[in-house]
Formats: C-alpha cells, structure tokens, sequence
DNA sequence: TCCTGAAAGCTTTTT
DNA sequence: GCTTTCAGGA
C-alpha cells in the first residue's frame, strides 16, 4: 500500500493503481478527478518506477498543464523529500500539455518529414480566415455568396474529421466550393510555411499513421499515456490516442478520464461518443466511476441531477455528497439586465458583508461574452473588483496581432498573411493596390511576396544569389509599380532587412529588445500614442506582451538545438488560451463564460441570462437538432457544478439584444428542476397569467423579500443604482420594436399589442396576416404580421403552436404558404 | 492613398 | 448597440 493513495475513495484508488492496459475513468464533477491523476502519476513513477520523460498527460488547457505538474512535484516532494542532487526535479522529462501543444512539439521535431522548413508558424482562427479570404479571391469566388468564415468553419470540420483534400467528397454546391478553397488553402499554408490549429492535429494523424518509425519512435517514447477531458476529444485527437497507444509495439497504456455530462466542445468537433468508442476499441478496458462529489452541498447536486438526467445516451450516474444539504438554490428574475446585473451585485455585497466570503470566491457566469458589459458596469460602478476573462481575447487584439505579425515576418520570411497585415501598418503608402501588384507579380516569378519585395529592394541578381535558385525571366523585367510605390516599398523591405539581420544573428537578448526596436523603428508606437486613452490603453497591452517577451532569452533551454528565442515565443503564444490567465488568487470576482468555467470551482456561482434563446441559446434553439439542445444541457450543468455552497439562477424579464429590447421566456432548463431544491422560483403558469405572488428573500431579510412582492407585476426587484420604471404595470404592454432582432418571446400583453396591429402596407409582400406557413423546424404556423424591411426583405412574425413567436425575414427562412 | 461618415452585419461557445 | 466594412471626397 503506498502513501500516495491514502486518503482516496476505492474507486479512487483503484484509478490511480491501475497502470498497465486501458482504463477509462467516469468521473462526475468535483469527483477528485484531478487529485486521481496527479497522483496517478506520482504513483507510477515513485511506485512503480516509470521514468517521467515515458508519460504523456494531455489536459485541456496549456494553466491545466502547469498546475498538474506542480501538483505533482509537490506531492513528491512531500513524499519523498526534495529531488536527488544534481536533479532539478523528480518530473524530468515528462510530458504535460494540450495535444495541440505536443502535436507542435512532434511536428517541431519532425518537420523534414512533414516537408516543411523548420521555421513555421501556427496561424490562428483570424490568420486562417484571412488565408481563405486570399485563397478565395485568387480563385475568383464571391465572398457575398460564400463567406469565407463559413467556408473556413466547413474546412476546419472536416480537418478535424481527418479528411484530407485527396479524400474530400462534397455533398452540395457550397461543399464543392468549400473543397475548391480547401484545396487551395493547404497549398497556400504550404507556401507561407505555416500551419494552422487543425494541421497541428491532422499533420501529426497522418504522420504517424504513415510513417512507421516515426510511430515507434513515439510509441516508445511515451509507453504511458492519461487524457483528462476525454470527453472533449475530437476525431483527430482519438485517433492520435490510438496510433500512439496501438501497433505496432501495440502497449495500449491508455487511461483516459472524461465525462460524458460535461461535452460542451461539439462544435468544435469534439464527440464525447469517443467515449463509446474506446469502450469498443478496447474491450478489455477497466472501467471506473466516480462518483462521490467532494465539492458541492447535496441541493447543488441534486439539481445538477434533475437537469442532466433528461438527457439520452449517457451513462447513468448518482452524485452523492457527504457535504450536507446546504441551502436552496435561488432563482431570481430580474426587470432586465441592468437590473441582473444590480442583483448579483447586490448578494455579492450581501456575502461579502458576512465576512464569509472573499471576492474571489465569487464567478458570474453566462452563456456569451456579450452579456459581460451590464455586469462590468454594475461592478464598476460599486466598486467591486472583479476579473473579466476572455471577452476580447488578449493574443486577438489588433495591437498584440500586429506586433506578432512583425516578428512572424522576421522569423518566417515565406509568412504572406503576417506580411500583408503590416505592410500598411502603420500607412506608410503601401496601399491595397500595391499590395494586389506586388502579390500578382510575386505569383508570376514564382515567389513568395516577402521575396519579390527583396526584388523591388536590391534587384533580381542579387536575390536569385541569395536564394541560390534562378528566378523566372520575368523577375528581370521591371515590376509593375508606379515610382511612389516603388519607393515606399523599398524602405520597407530595408526596415525589414535590418531587422532580419539583428534576428538572425542573435544580436539580441530578449524577444522585448527586437519587439522594442520593431515597434520603434517602423513607428508603430509612435502611430498608436496619439494621446488619446485608447491609444495609451493599446500601449500598455503592448507592455504587457513585452513583459512576456521578456522571458525569452538566449542560451533558454530550446526542443531543437537551433530553436531561437523568438521561435519559441511565437510558438508558445500561438498556443495559449484565454482561461491560462485565470487566477483564482487574484482576490476579484471572476467573470466568464460557461465553457471556460469547465473545470474550475467556486463557492458561489451566478449563472445569468437562464432566459430561451439565451440559454439554451437560439442557435441551438433554431437547428432543430436534439443533440444540440443536449449540448445546452450539459453547458448548464456544467454551470450549476461548479458551485460549492451557493448557486444563483438569474433571469431577466426583458432583454436589450442587438440594441432592441424583448422580453425572455425563463429557460426551460428551469423548469426541470423540482421546486423544492429552489428558492424565489416563479410559479410559471401564473407567471404568463400576470399575476403572482414571489418571495425573494433568500435567508432571513424578510424586509427585502416584502419589498418585492407587493404588485404582482412582472418588475420584481430594486436596486440602489437603477431605479425601476414608472410603473410596473406598463412594461410588458410596450411591443417589441419590430427592427434588430430576429428571436424574441413576447409575454401575453405584448403579444396581444402586437396582434391589434395593422398589418404592413407594403405592396409587394408575399405573406398575410392569417396566412398558414411551414418551416423546417418550426413546423406549421399562423402569421401574425408582415412588413417590408428596409432593404427590401420581408419580415414576418408567425405564432408556432408549441413553438413560440418567431421573427422571420423571407430571403432566410424558407417559409412555405399553405 | 488615406480619412471620414454611413451602412451593414453581427453573437455562440475556443484549442 | 457596437464594430467592421464600404463608398466617396481630399
């Protein structure tokens, strides 16, 4: 019996000690999941003696990586004293990280085998949708017609169902014109060396899968491997499992934990049927679940078990806790979301008071980022600190991608994406249609764009030297550019040059002094500052970017041997995700999306916008497809499991989306829970009546709760810092506007406002009122009004018995008469 | 070529 | 309502 498993639950332990053969681990939320792992590999490599650079943990985030092997260099260090002399640590060697992060590190290591120079970049989402914008004009396709996002999205699917270019069949006219841009696209990452997200996936698939030494070279490399979030992998990652885990040395040392419950990533590709198919791939596998939760009180967990038991092809479980009942969970309805967000304020302030909270024991969670700004301003104006995480994403700023977009240039001069977004930034006369010349004529010789601006800078001689190969006939005629562009281009390419060489010869300490001369010597800095607060703000994000860049030096411990300190800035930035800089020390409210909540805990959480359309949200609501409203489901879940003690569902009775405010119908996930787990819950029935009686006092402020539940009107709450409308009774009886949204719900009174309309004057308009219509999903029902839209469009509302009201513009829709 | 104001379009969720 | 794109004038 070894230390490092005392103080486990047995099925607990039984993970962690089962080392050899497959294992799949069902762990429901707060299980100790991350607890079996660490240990786990603690356990096998002071217990069984593995030697760590053997085991390979992939985890969901670069943060979850981090803390994993710190856990696990604590837990050894507690253990078994501090490391052998001359041995930084016990974990040398191991591996931890995304599989994106340790696909890179493969494809770093084996980029002759990939056929690509060893200096590629990662393009990010932006940087591939950008390419394809390229690709498209090149292959003279309407960007109206097919927008280039949703081709990129349909390529990045099938990337990461494995399918290649070769293999890719088309099942309409847009997946033929997807293929078309698709096939193009990988010759045009090929020819800027650069690779995206799903390559790093896709390119280590094939690698492996076609290249034997390659796979046993890997194989023996990483006899033992873990997976955390399993549920979450794509095709792509599961079949990377298997190669690594398969044939032919064939050691099948897999120990994969997941649950099913907590698949949010589908539409990313992600398919927690994985977990199926290893129970299918591996028939002899150890199953093992967990199923005591060691976070939250007995009501969270009931009503986490309410909700996700309605869903299908799951495999049961029963989360049970010893941490007692706790309170009720509180549901509450707010006017709209200044008043929401003055709520969650409000408790906030409440618990904090009690002095049995701290800030950062509070997350605010909801289901878009957009829905972040009434509680930044709530907070802001009481003054509560709080931690925003991910609604601009740091690495996507403007500022950030153009300072990354030099070094990319500097690092890899073949990077046409990087180089087309700071040629002109800031201006200085390389305009759109020098631009379009310089790429036409780089095509024409047959170079990249970075090469035919050496041309324009030193000549065809002098370049075909330097890259040692004859350049076409047509390179030696003069480029077709007018004087002007000639000359801004050529002080261009002497910028670069110079940079180029101080990067080249490593004349350079840090990653910061070749930003800091960058940024200075191109004027980028002295563009930004123009003195006003938004320039200075983009100032300092560029500081904090230094900051980072700071930290590579020369003489850093590099994978290859030739590997610069910009290299691998480039490539860890490339690979980091909005929830690395979470930190729960940070003694603030943390605010953040579902999805990025996933694996976190908090002793009370608010989830907000519990509202149709929001959550589940409309996207899901429209498709019609059931596994999307599972999908729903599930992100609630995983919302509600994050709780400790306390758990707060908000909803609003109007919302402001897209400038327009509607009134929201409480989530149907709501209607799941039993009563008797809640406190404040609406009787709905009585709800849409319009009249009912709430309580809203939580735990004894009974002051509080009367105040509120005087009128039976919908406005249930006050708050210090936005008063209420007039008169309660007025609001629900002012319709929606008609303009803006395409979803709203309207309540009774609105409802009827709106059906005492009349109905739209056009002359040309196709449906009526009363008219019967058919929709795909919606299926039959009867319209209530139609009206010309101001670019010529319909709009109609129909009333879909079952369904709710929907707003509908015709050129969409796909409306039927009957 | 660059700047300005107007208009379109936008919102899932992220490695 | 906010941000990105587009058209037109300097």
């Amino acid at each position: 019996m070894s230390k490092i498993t005392d103080n486990l639950n047995e099925p607990q332990k039984r993970a962690v000690e089962t080392v050899a053969g497959p294992v799949l681990v069902l762990a429901g939320p707060g299980s100790g999941k991350t607890r079996v792992l660490t240990r786990r590999i603690a356990y096998m490599i002071e217990e069984k003696g593995i030697a760590p650079w053997n085991i390979a943990a992939v985890t969901f985030t670069n943060k979850a990586a981090g803390e994993m092997r710190e856990r696990v260099a604590l837990i050894l260090q507690e253990m078994y004293g501090a490391p052998p002399a001359g041995q930084p640590t016990r974990l040398g060697g191991l591996t931890i990280g995304t599989f994106h992060s340790i696909c890179a590190r493969i494809l770093r290591v084996e980029t002759a085998a990939i056929g690509f120079q060893p200096n590629w970049v990662i393009y990010d989402s932006a940087d591939q949708v950008a390419l394809v914008r390229a690709v498209m004009r090149d292959l003279n396709l309407d960007e109206k017609r097919y927008p280039p996002k949703a081709i990129h999205a349909h390529i990045s699917k099938r990337k990461n169902d494995l399918v290649t270019p070769e293999e890719y069949r088309s099942a309409s006219y847009f997946e033929e014109i997807a293929g078309r841009v698709y096939r193009s696209y990988q010759e045009a990452l090929r020819a800027n060396n650069a690779l995206d997200f799903d390559d790093l996936l896709l390119r280590t698939v094939l690698l492996l899968r076609d290249n034997l030494d390659v796979r046993v070279k890997y194989q023996r490399k990483w006899p033992y491997l873990l997976v955390d979030e399993f549920q979450d992998t794509n095709s792509a990652q599961y079949e990377l499992l298997r190669l690594l885990a398969g044939e032919p040395t064939n050691q099948r040392n897999l120990f994969v934990v997941g649950d099913e419950d907590q698949s949010i990533y589908r539409f990313r590709g992600a398919d927690y049927r994985n977990v199926q198919l290893f129970r299918r791939d591996y028939p002899d596998h150890v199953e093992i679940l967990l199923e005591q939760n060691y976070r939250s009180t007995q009501t969270i967990l009931d009503v986490a078990n309410a909700l996700i038991s309605q869903n299908r092809n799951r495999t049961p479980k029963r989360l049970h806790t010893e941490n007692g009942q706790g309170v009720p969970v509180m549901v509450y309805e707010a006017y709209n979301e200044v008043e929401e967000a003055a709520f969650v304020a409000d408790e906030i302030e409440k618990l904090l008071a009690t002095k049995a909270f701290q800030p950062g024991d509070f997350a605010v969670t909801y289901r878009t980022n957009a829905q972040s700004r009434a509680l930044e301003e709530a907070f802001v104006m009481r003054q509560i600190k709080y931690k925003l995480i991910g609604a601009t994403r740091f690495y996507e700023r403007k500022e950030i991608k153009d300072a990354l977009a030099y070094l990319r240039v500097l690092h890899n001069p073949a990077d046409a994406v990087s180089l087309e977004r700071i040629i002109n930034e800031p201006p200085r006369g390389i305009g759109a249609k020098t631009v379009e010349a310089l790429r036409l004529w780089a095509a024409e010789i047959g170079v990249t764009p970075g090469e035919a601006l050496q041309i324009v800078h030193h000549g065809p001689q002098r370049v075909a030297l330097q890259l040692g190969r004859t350049l076409s006939p047509t390179a030696y005629k003069a480029p077709p550019l007018g004087a002007r562009a000639q000359n801004a281009l050529i002080e261009f390419a002497g910028l670069l040059e110079t940079w180029t060489t101080t990067e080249r010869s490593g004349q350079y300490a840090s990653v910061a002094d070749l930003l800091d001369v960058v940024l200075a010597e191109s004027g980028y800095i002295a563009t930004l500052r123009d003195g006003t607060d938004e320039g200075e703000d983009r100032f300092a994000n560029l500081q904090e970017l230094r900051s980072v860049a700071a930290q590579y030096t020369q003489g850093m411990p590099a994978l290859q041997p030739q590997q610069s300190p910009l290299s691998l800035f480039l490539e860890e930035v490339s690979l980091v995700s909005d929830s690395d800089q979470i930190d729960e020390s940070a003694g603030a409210v943390t605010l953040l999306t579902l999805h990025t909540a996933k694996g976190l805990e908090y002793p009370v959480v608010f989830i907000v916008g519990m509202e149709e359309g929001i959550l589940p949200h409309s996207r899901s609501l429209e498709s019609g497809d059931p596994e999307d409203m599972a999908e729903e489901r599930r992100l609630t879940y995983v919302g509600v499991t994050r709780a400790k003690k306390r758990l707060y569902l908000v909803h609003c009775f109007r919302r402001s989306l897209w400038g327009d405010s509607a009134v929201q119908q409480p989530s149907r996930f709501l209607d799941d829970i039993p009563p008797d787990l809640l406190s404040g819950m609406v009787d709905r029935q009585r709800r849409r009546e319009g009249s009912y009686q709430r309580v809203t006092s939580w735990d004894g402020d009974p002051a509080r709760g009367q105040s509120r539940s005087q009128t039976g009107g919908y406005w249930t709450g006050r708050s210090k810092s936005a008063p209420p409308p007039s008169t309660p009774a007025q609001l629900p009886s002012k319709a929606p506007s008609t303009s803006g949204s395409t979803y709203w719900s309207p309540g009774a009174g609105a409802q009827a406002q709106k059906a005492n309309r009349p109905a739209a004057t056009g002359d040309a308009l196709k449906f009526k009122r009363r008219d019967s219509v058919q929709h795909a999903s919606f299926g039959i029902g009867t319209v209530i009004e139609s009206e010309a839209t101001r670019d010529g469009d319909e709009q109609v509302t129909v009333a879909f018995p079952g369904v709710g009201i929907k707003k509908l513009l015709v050129s969409l829709a796909n409306l039927k008469k009957l």
